[in-house]
DNA sequence: CATCAATTCCCATGGTATCCCTAATTATCG
DNA sequence: CGATAATTAGGGATACCATGGGAATTGATG
């Protein structure tokens, strides 16, 4: 499960750090899976590891032919999605030119662990976000307390 | 169960002592999980159990996606939530100095037990928090006495 | 076939976080 | 009240991680 969030720099290289406990999320995979988010006002990068692909894929293939949700998803995701390779024990990637243009990249990203996927964003554009759903975000506690979080949890489930 | 306050130092390391009934409620858990509270007038750190986490994910994922709420969740809490571990037998962990500067937290804290989670204030901001409280409060008695107590009560169900 | 550019691989280093051992304080029990 | 255990606190050594640079490899091009 991916959790919390590290900042990291990109060098002349375009390389950069997946931060250690990502690459222990991802149990000893040496490839990890990024594409460039499509949602409107989310200008980052999303990744996850190969089994979240592979799963996303199979909940794509159960939607309807001519779903435009399907299609989206399909060209969105799959269509832009790279598999990239750790470099040796370094444990960094190496992000494609086009990608870091997408997401307005330049020297300081950061990982956003979201669960079973992540998301890199420039530094400043994520410091920007974050002001804006704070503003949105009542009192945590509350939203806390609002769910249901009486069950039994099954380990299996997340990585 | 957490429940009740405890106070504890932080020392130059950022570390601090879990109360040890708290590590008792997490039942041989050698992980806690914190994270920076995102309520508007609650300057404290939040923490659970990684299973109170995997619920809060879970209750997450059954959100719909583009509901405000969802997205403030997944970047208030897993997208600052530390997975944070005790060192050794001391049962203490290291808080990030990002943590301690979103609570205003310097060297003494205090741990206030909720129930399935907890929070860590700074002893002075609690102590202001508390008074702000006894003013609100009318009669405690008379609200105890509001609840409904006449249920069974199963040990079972609460750590 | 030679040259240049781009990428991949490998090693070096500085900084930080983790682990371990020890002392002081507090709580528990006889 | 005294003795023993458990908890809290402090300091040093170690391992890990993020990052930088150089060498080797590949691939494209003339």
């Amino acid at each position: 499960m991916f959790l919390s969030t590290y900042e990291s720099k990109i060098d002349a290289k375009n390389r950069v750090s997946v931060p250690a406990s990502f690459r222990k999320a991802l149990g000893g995979d040496d490839v990890i899976c990024v594409w460039p988010s499509f949602g409107k006002n989310k200008n980052c990068l999303e990744g996850g590891s190969k089994k979240l692909v592979n799963n996303l894929y199979k909940s794509i293939r159960k939607m309807k032919p001519m779903d435009p949700r399907r299609q989206a998803l399909e060209y969105g995701i799959l269509g832009e999605c790279k598999e990239l390779q750790f470099d040796g024990a370094g444990g960094r990637i190496v992000l494609p030119q086009k990608f870091l243009d997408s997401a307005g990249i330049t020297g300081e990203v950061a990982f956003v662990g979201l669960g079973e996927r992540f998301e890199i964003w420039s530094k400043e554009a994520l410091e920007a976000k974050r002001a804006e759903f704070i503003e949105l975000a009542a009192d945590s506690g509350e939203m806390i307390e609002s769910l249901d979080l009486d069950f039994d949890f099954d380990d299996e489930d997340v990585a």
